[in-house]
DNA sequence: GTGAAAGCGCTAACAT
DNA sequence: ATGTTAGCGCTTTCAC
């Protein structure tokens, strides 16, 4: 059915090397033939295919990006600007979604090294995925290049890093709710980077982590929610809660709004992450920004010159982005007392 | 460097077709042989080569999935079913978001053209992208099946289409709206069916259409706080508004409420679409259900069909979805008499 | 400059 | 049951 550069061939009366030769803007085909062969592969509505090429190039131009989950608004965004530097330099993104689970991750990593791709992203959460790190190096190393964003390489040699530095953020959002005179401030959500930023703050100011204001629920806003119903169980809430990320701020947010607590007002509640929706809310949340475009935008840049280049520089190899506190309503000063239900 | 068929046939000891067949587990290769094959293979880590595999089958496994943005959250959950589904027939999904432009839709096109894919989706949003359907036409007639979302085809045999009754929705809408004692009703964005359906409900209620009531902004949060800024000049605002998604919902419920109107005690405002983050907000906002995990997963479901059977029952190449008006907070009875600003 | 031919790694007739 | 062979559609030496 579709026509293939024989037709274009035999249709301009040349051979199939010289067509392939003219349609790849080879210099050494005649003017006259060159225009005789793109004139006839314009009329024929001749398109390349790219299975056939793709096997002999040894080259797809396809990347696969894996992450989470696309519904999840951070990773959307990242993904968004993976996909727009990509697609400047003609690759497309192969989609892969674990939904939080680690064979899927394995499955994606043997889709990888039958050679759908030219290479991969890995972007994570956590630490969850640490099981498969062993199969990604087999990968990097014999295989299609890689590179991590937010993840732990054991040879950034072979597999870059770009990180944001997430411990430093949630330091800096700790201090400041310690600064605006919160004591009780709690943490929600499991992860050990953003927790030791707000342990450090905490330690700083000789303040008690307590473990009865520690949450390791899901990180979603469902999981937020659960945090605020066990909340609402207790006789004393903490004055301030750093959450994981800003979908929890925003299911704590919900569950204790519904039972008349008032945010700020009754308790002050930040998130991570800065997405989109954290700043047209109500009221809007006060997080810590993670560059997500710019740091989409270099992993595909280095996944580029990985694919081209076959090695990125030194100081390339690791890349850790800053993160800023960002400064709106859903946190202020503490109320005299503890509020009591 | 990496292990071919080649090298497990030379291993096991017999031809490249016996290897072959073994590994794609035909039944006339001798149990004893299957199983020396079987065993090589994973001495060496064999894994196909998915470029060679799809120039002879002429499948990729792969679909083109083609959305207007994965950062809006209804395309995000679309993208999310359609994945979920392709991926239990062990198909990828490339993703496609065109940032609303045709001449992305076109190179997208074109890369299906090429047999990069089995098969499409184009998922859209209004009539943006009419243009291009006969380009589509083509791809489909020429090259590799589609199935459309929400999206008109002049010939539903050779492109299926899934749709949201979201006439009937806006419609629904409105006429709570207007039971609930509402006259001035005003509608946000630009969406022929969803304006239709509150055109609809207007009239069977005798009520005039406002031209001053009626905004042509952008989909997106930003585009309803334009919305919004209007308003805010206005001398009378309408006592509710029917907006064409969530997203265009929060963007003048944020600029109306950063001035101190408050929703819904002054002004109720409506989404469509009910993404997630609209039962999470504050207010919780009233909204239409658009069944987007069923649609995505019939609009897999079909393309798989058309990718193997070649054909779709004559009854799914138009399916259509109820939408359900959803009552949450954000929209109640008007106050006595319209705001003055 | 152009063409013939080999080959990318695999599958699928067709023989044996 | 297994091997031989001919492609899939393209790129790329290497002769001419």
């Amino acid at each position: 059915m579709a026509v293939t550069l024989k037709d274009v061939a035999k249709k301009a009366g040349v051979s199939l090397a010289t067509t392939s030769l003219a349609l790849n803007e080879s210099d050494k085909v005649k003017e006259e033939t060159y225009l005789k062969v793109h004139r006839v592969a314009r009329e024929l509505n001749y398109i390349p295919n790219a299975r056939a090429r793709a096997l002999v190039k040894r080259k797809t131009r396809a990347v696969g990006l894996v992450i989470p989950e696309v519904e999840n608004p951070f990773f959307a965004e990242l993904s968004q600007a993976i996909k727009d530097t990509l697609h400047k330099k003609k690759y497309n993104v192969i989609l892969c979604s674990t939904d939080y689970k680690t064979e899927e991750e394995i499955r994606y990593i043997n889709l990888f090294k039958s050679g759908m791709v030219d290479g991969a992203i890995f972007a994570c959460l956590g630490e969850m995925m640490k099981g498969n790190n062993e199969l990604i190096l087999d990968l990097a190393r014999n295989h299609v290049p890689v590179v991590y964003i937010d993840r732990e390489s054991s040879d950034n040699e072979l597999i870059p890093v770009i990180k944001s530095d997430l411990k430093e953020g949630s330091y800096k959002l700790t201090k400041y709710l310690i600064e605006l005179g919160h004591e009780d401030i709690g943490f929600v959500g499991q992860s050990l980077e953003r927790m030791e930023g707000y342990k450090k703050a905490m330690a700083e100011y000789n303040l008690p982590v307590k473990d009865k204001f520690l949450f390791y629920n899901y990180l979603t806003i469902e999981g937020g929610i659960e945090v605020g119903t066990k909340l609402l169980n207790y006789d004393r809430l903490p004055t301030a809660l750093v959450c994981l990320n800003d979908e929890m701020a925003i299911g704590v947010l919900q569950a204790l709004t519904r039972e008349g607590i008032r945010v700020p007002e009754d308790i002050s509640i930040c998130g991570i992450d800065n997405i989109k929706i954290s700043n047209f809310y109500n009221p809007p949340l006060t997080t810590v920004n993670v560059p997500k475009k710019e740091m989409g935008k270099k992993a595909a840049e280095l996944l580029l010159k990985l694919i081209f280049e076959e090695h990125v520089d030194k100081n390339e190899q690791f890349i850790i982005y800053n993160t800023d506190l960002i400064i709106r309503r859903s946190a202020t000063s503490p109320r005299k007392t503890n509020i009591l239900l």
